[in-house]
DNA sequence: GTTAGGG
DNA sequence: CCCTAAC
């Protein structure tokens, strides 16, 4: 007897493999070159300045001091410039020493004021350095809001984009974390007035949840604080079920650890800076988390809102980036932000909340899961034509479903959901668009030819996550999961430590197997040396009872959506089955079966020995036959896995000759016959 | 829906 | 196991 059970789950903050990165996204530089250089220049001018900055002030360096320091030093390297410097954190930026942050630290634990503002020609930069690392970020808020044009393609328009993200922000997230830092919040807004010309008129905003609004900051008193806290001292275990957000007014919610790293961050140099800039996209108002596009056609204007940090999931983190890159693509060449509006920060009430992202660990963020299913809503309608606007509360998840033995722990089963749920967030997600309870396939087709219109009714419009191509395996398979045995655990966990959510539990699924399921089994036969199962198949355990392998059903409708183009359908959205490894028993049965019926017959073999073996179809059968004949006819050295008895194959050949002996006769009779 | 066979 | 041509 199986219990079946279905369930959803929502993003998890379960540990995920990192993913190498591929290559910093590609600028093209084209036509917008001299701007850019210029642009850059500013920056690298802005740079120069608060090198000087901190030449001059390291002879009394170590200790804070400055507050409206002269720069008239800089006034004379010919750089036009306003700085109003009330901290040297700005100068730890652009020198990166951690020596003097750190003395910084150890003299300046109280909060403390901190604040740059520096402006060179039409660049303003306004940068908060000194802050602490928050080692530790386990939960964040996430809001994401969109505001698309109903002309826009859903394909453009698809919340799948969120999956990406404009290259800016997302290269200014990996910059940030490649160099170690931990900048909570980053507002990059360029405003660029399409008929000013002006390619100067920049805001770069470096903010924290410590930052007040005046942009100084305000260190957190000395017990939340925990020096080098760099490995999760605790964690968030993994619990089935959702959490309701009472909060969950929009978005995915994360939590932050409290517990924060002492470091303190280095600040982005210009280095940095111009790196951001020097990406196309950082033309197109990028700011990061918090953040509104705009651009000059008007046509794009999405808002994407992340308060609070990190533990959102790679997906999510990722995701949104890359979206607003697509978005830039689409919008805007030539002119941004017809407003012109250089605070665009965005207008919405959370406005003040910006300082609050936080940008996890380095390895990316993870999600916990939020929300076990929901759908999305869409709240808000955009009153300027043409434009719709999306708040998507939550996405909907795609069914998971679990066969496990009536008789399996909750321990168990609950490694076994872990497993499932984890499989399938390694494998990346893509999002779905419903629309009217259809889902959208076309990716082609505007926002208004699926229905979907500023003074639509926009409760008919959802969301859903739907496994990505990655998806190797189902949770067993352990063979294409990156951690395979236990004595492999602690490596993944050092290198991973990075990770502040991994969730231990997540890696006792997948080591601990517990005797009561089959998670033994298959970590035995996933190993491809270790014979069988079949102690569990012959000791009176039903076949069946290997079901528990938790089985993410990918719907077929779910896999359906966003059939992008051929050749990325199959591996994107087809979900493959999970490897079950035919048993001795089975195969006895198998060959049996075949022996009276013959190899021209699987639906009667089939419904004769595997009647009730769902997950075995007849297909499944006649490939093991096909696997059985070809391993009988090899010398045993060269079999791999199961080891199957010497005399079963012995049958199969037997069979296997009998009936493919017998099968001339019969096709010579019957061609007799019609003769 | 089944079979058979290549991938 | 997947995919598909060919029943």
């Amino acid at each position: 007897m199986v219990l079946k059970k279905t369930l959803e789950y929502g993003f998890s903050g379960y540990w995920v493999p990192i993913i190498p990165r591929g290559p910093r996204s590609v600028r093209k530089r084209g036509h917008k070159k001299t701007i850019e250089d210029s642009r850059i220049c500013a920056f690298e001018l802005l740079a120069a300045v608060a090198g000087k900055l901190l030449q001059e002030s390291e002879s009394s360096a170590s200790s804070i001091v400055a507050e409206g320091q002269d720069l008239s030093s800089i006034h004379n390297s010919g750089i036009k410039q306003e700085q109003l410097v009330k901290s040297e954190a700005f100068k730890s930026e652009c020198l990166d020493q951690r020596r003097w942050i750190e003395s910084v630290f150890a003299s300046e634990l109280a909060p403390e004021k901190r604040n740059v503002k520096s402006s060179v020609g039409d660049t303003v930069l306004e940068g908060t350095s000194v802050i602490p690392r928050s080692e530790i970020s386990t939960k964040v808020r996430h809001n994401l809001k969109l505001e698309i044009l109903e002309s826009k393609t859903a394909a453009e328009n698809s919340p799948r984009k969120v999956e990406g993200g404009s290259p800016n922000c997302g290269d200014i997230e990996r910059q940030i974390k490649a160099e170690g830092n931990h900048i909570h919040n980053v507002d990059l807004t360029v405003a660029n007035n399409s008929n000013s010309n002006d390619p100067m008129e920049k805001r770069v905003k470096i903010t924290d949840p410590f930052i007040n609004s005046d942009n100084s900051v305000q260190l957190p008193s000395y017990r939340d604080l925990v020096p080098n806290a760099s490995f999760p001292g605790h964690r968030n275990n993994v619990k089935l079920g959702s959490r309701v957000d009472d909060e969950n007014s929009i978005g995915w919610n994360v939590y932050r650890s409290k517990i924060r790293g002492l470091r303190p961050q280095t600040c982005i140099g210009h280095r940095r800076i111009r790196k951001l800039l020097s990406s196309k996209y950082c033309k197109v108002a990028p700011t990061f988390k918090d953040c509104e596009f705009s651009n000059g056609d008007g046509c794009v204007k999405p808002v994407y809102r992340c308060r609070k940090a990190p533990y959102t999931s790679d997906v999510i983190q990722c995701q949104v980036p890359l979206k607003k890159r697509k978005i830039c693509n689409h919008g805007s060449t030539l002119s941004c932000d017809r407003a012109g509006s250089s605070e665009s920060i965005s207008n919405s009430p959370e406005k003040g909340m910006k300082g609050e992202k936080t940008i996890s660990a380095k390895h990316l963020p993870r999600a916990k899961v939020v929300s076990s299913s929901v759908v999305g809503h869409q709240t808000s309608f955009k009153s300027r034509d043409s434009l719709v606007k999306f708040s998507i509360k939550s996405f909907k998840v795609p069914e998971l479903s679990i066969d496990i033995p009536e008789n399996a722990t909750v321990g168990s089963l609950k490694r076994t959901v872990m497993e499932a749920v984890t499989a399938i967030l390694q494998g990346g997600l893509h999002v779905g668009v419903v629309v009217h309870g259809n889902k959208v396939k076309d990716d082609n087709k505007t926002l208004l030819q699926v229905g979907i219109s500023h003074n639509e009714d926009q409760g008919n419009l959802g969301f859903m996550l739907e496994p990505g191509s990655a998806i190797a395996s189902p949770p067993l398979s352990r063979k294409e999961l990156p951690i395979l045995l236990p004595h492999e655990t602690h490596h993944h966990l050092s290198r991973s430590a990075a990770s502040p959510i991994l969730d231990l539990e997540v890696l006792n699924a997948s080591f601990a197997p517990s005797p009561e399921t089959n998670l033994d089994n298959n970590v035995e036969t996933n190993h491809e040396l270790v014979p069988s199962t079949h102690e569990v198949l012959t000791n009176g355990t039903a076949p069946d009872s290997r079901a528990l392998v938790a089985v993410p059903a990918v719907s077929v409708q779910a896999l359906a959506v966003v059939p992008r183009n051929q050749k990325t359908r199959r591996s994107e959205l087809v979900q493959r089955r999970t490897r079950r490894p035919f048993s001795v028993s089975e195969v006895e049965a198998l060959v049996e079966a075949v022996e009276k019926f013959g190899t021209g017959r699987w639906r009667d073999v089939k419904l004769s020995a595997f009647e009730n073996a769902d997950h075995r179809t007849y297909v499944d059968l006649k490939d093991k036959w096909k696997t059985l004949v070809h391993t009988a006819s090899i010398s045993p050295h060269q079999r791999r896995g199961e080891t199957v008895p010497q005399d079963l194959l012995d049958r199969v050949l037997s069979a296997h000759g009998y009936w493919s002996h017998c099968q001339p006769k019969l096709q010579t009779k019957h061609l007799m016959n019609l003769l």
